[in-house]
DNA sequence: CTGAAAGCGCTTACAG
DNA sequence: CTGAAAGCGCTTACAG
């Protein structure tokens, strides 16, 4: 069972192959329809689909996007693909999935490859911690190569282009002001690596919101960790040493990590420690103590930057602007009141 | 910027594009040395790079694998595909990632897209739940299609396509049996839709497993869910109604639903109740009491996948066999020991 | 050692 | 209303 071709259309119908890629594609020749019907039929009888590597080659349109993404089996981003891909299928593009394990090599490996397959678009969340080796060649890539792209969750600062993120550091300072706000002071932080600008911006967050209350930065308090349950784990234990009565985990990972070392300390939750996370990943609805954490829209900004880069596929000269998705405080019972205003507070457990 | 092509090559070197061609390609015509160093350096110079829907056209070969996957944002797809994805990029092929949120409409329309673009192989996890309209198409489109595919995770018993799956009769039986031996009789069974065959083999699993304990088996201990941790959360309150001492529950998920139940209900874990799930997701590992399970290899699942279509594609009369991973249990601590014979048991809490 | 030619499966001016 | 022809960027016999 060979595929049916245009030709094999055009042979069975009696007409060129001019006619057929014609009425197939709907090209306004005024064709009769009689043979218009006729190619019709039989296309559906042979159960005819163009070759796309044929239309690809020469229209120079594909319908594909690449998607590269550090760790598809990381929640975050498997919400941020699932939203993605979603969107492109009801956009009729299909895409390419490229997982880097956060390698700025794989990042520049995978653009080429998607860039020689013709992909009309990219979506890239690039991988690695700030002073990447191929991280400055990608980009010279990306921008030479005349497609259109975004940046996706990784955005840089100042940077000249189509960048959707979240406000990261405002979301640092509404995690830490709701800890003030319920009495804590003596509050930790664990860092995702602070080289990556979104940690620093959650860090950033944080030193406002204490400075903005009056509470005296201690460095002692803050830990960079990177993102894993572990980091949680571990960091977790200097800071219940240095008696904080609230932490801070720039994501809920690492919240699950300090969960596990209170367990192990004997604290209780939110009795003893108060933690806020960050992300809302699935699970933190159903930890042990519901986690309280700050929420991002996974979902909307997979499905926003598959939008964004069709927008530019269709209309080249889009202005490449920055979307910048709310943080948003989901309140959960892992923080308790210790004796703050009341406003915004909530007893609990 | 346009893209050099073979053709630019050619004319800078002053060959034939067919010379260039071929000592790009390695082709054996002793080709003189002075003119392959010119080629290649000039190759490189002008960064040449395939277009690959050129090669694949005429080549027939397009180093390109579809995945077509149920639901990319849970954690077990999640992880299938990154073993999936890693492998194939490590063998040299990039992937076309299909998210069917479980519909078999969905799995016939992605199969013709990647059809209709060439790839060499697909990686089919089958939607839906057993009596799909559209299914029988989609298997029909494989037969016909002369690619090298295989069925990952919903394999359909005694079909004949390579299938790759674990042994869920075996996990189920390993779950329960665990149960047993730490002294359990009234043992309730939340299972997935028994529609899909996955779902029905745990559930013979845990027949069996009763039968061979002499235990009676009870319509009204078995309640039929969707794999969603909701799930878990409704039917555990009916089967705590029956007073169970022990629940398995047919994933992570819906074990994760019980302990919510549970907890809403005042019922420690495991003093009062003792669960085991099925998957071993991540997170299972940090849920307030460490979920024992019945754990799936997901990764070494998604990249056994590929090297199979992989095996397929290079030697078009594989043979085309099952592959069976073994369930593993993974003791923590959500079962206690309420007086079954010491083997297999285990005291905590 | 090298090149002209055919062709992969399609689209698109252009000419009837 | 319809078709011959050129061409997308490549590969591969085949002929020198």
């Amino acid at each position: 069972m060979e595929r049916t071709t245009i030709k094999n259309i055009a042979e069975q119908a009696g007409v060129s192959i001019t006619t057929v890629s014609c009425v197939l594609n709907g090209r306004e020749m005024r064709i009769s329809n009689a043979t218009k019907k006729k190619v019709i039929k039989i296309a559906n009888e042979l159960d005819y689909h163009p070759n796309q590597l044929a239309v690809g080659l020469i229209t120079k349109k594909t319908n594909t996007i690449g998607l590269i993404i550090p760790d598809i089996s990381n929640t975050f981003f498997g919400e941020l693909a699932k939203g993605a891909e979603n969107r492109a299928a009801e956009l009729g593009y299909n895409v390419f999935l490229c997982n880097t394990n956060d390698s700025t090599e794989k990042d520049l490996d995978y653009l080429r490859a998607l860039l020689d397959r013709g992909v009309d678009g990219v979506i890239l969340v690039p991988s690695g911690r700030g002073k990447d080796e191929k991280s400055p060649e990608c980009f010279k890539l990306l921008d030479s190569c005349q497609k259109s792209f975004v940046i996706l969750d990784r955005t840089k600062t100042g940077d000249k282009y189509l960048g959707i993120s979240l406000d990261h550091k405002g979301g640092g300072f509404i995690a830490t002001d709701y800890l003030i706000k319920n009495g804590h002071k003596k509050i930790g932080c664990i860092t995702g690596p602070l080289g990556m600008l979104n940690s620093y911006r959650r860090y950033q967050g944080y030193v406002e919101a204490l400075s903005k209350a009056g509470i005296k930065y201690d460095d002692c308090l803050v830990k960079e960790g990177n993102y894993h349950i572990s980091d949680g784990v571990e960091l977790a234990e200097s800071l219940f040493r240095k008696k904080v009565t609230a932490i801070f985990a720039c994501n809920d990972l690492m919240a699950f990590g300090v969960f596990q070392a209170a367990r192990k300390r004997g604290l209780r939750i939110p009795e003893d420690l108060s933690i806020v996370g960050f992300d809302d990943i699935t699970y933190s609805e159903f930890m042990e103590v519901p986690l309280t954490t700050i929420r991002q829209p996974a979902l909307e900004m997979g499905k926003c930057a598959v939008e964004k880069v069709v927008e530019m596929i269709n209309n080249p000269d889009y202005k490449r602007d920055k979307i910048i998705f709310e943080p948003k405080l989901i309140e959960r019972n892992s923080v308790k009141n210790i004796g703050g205003d009341t406003d915004g507070s909530k007893e609990r457990a």
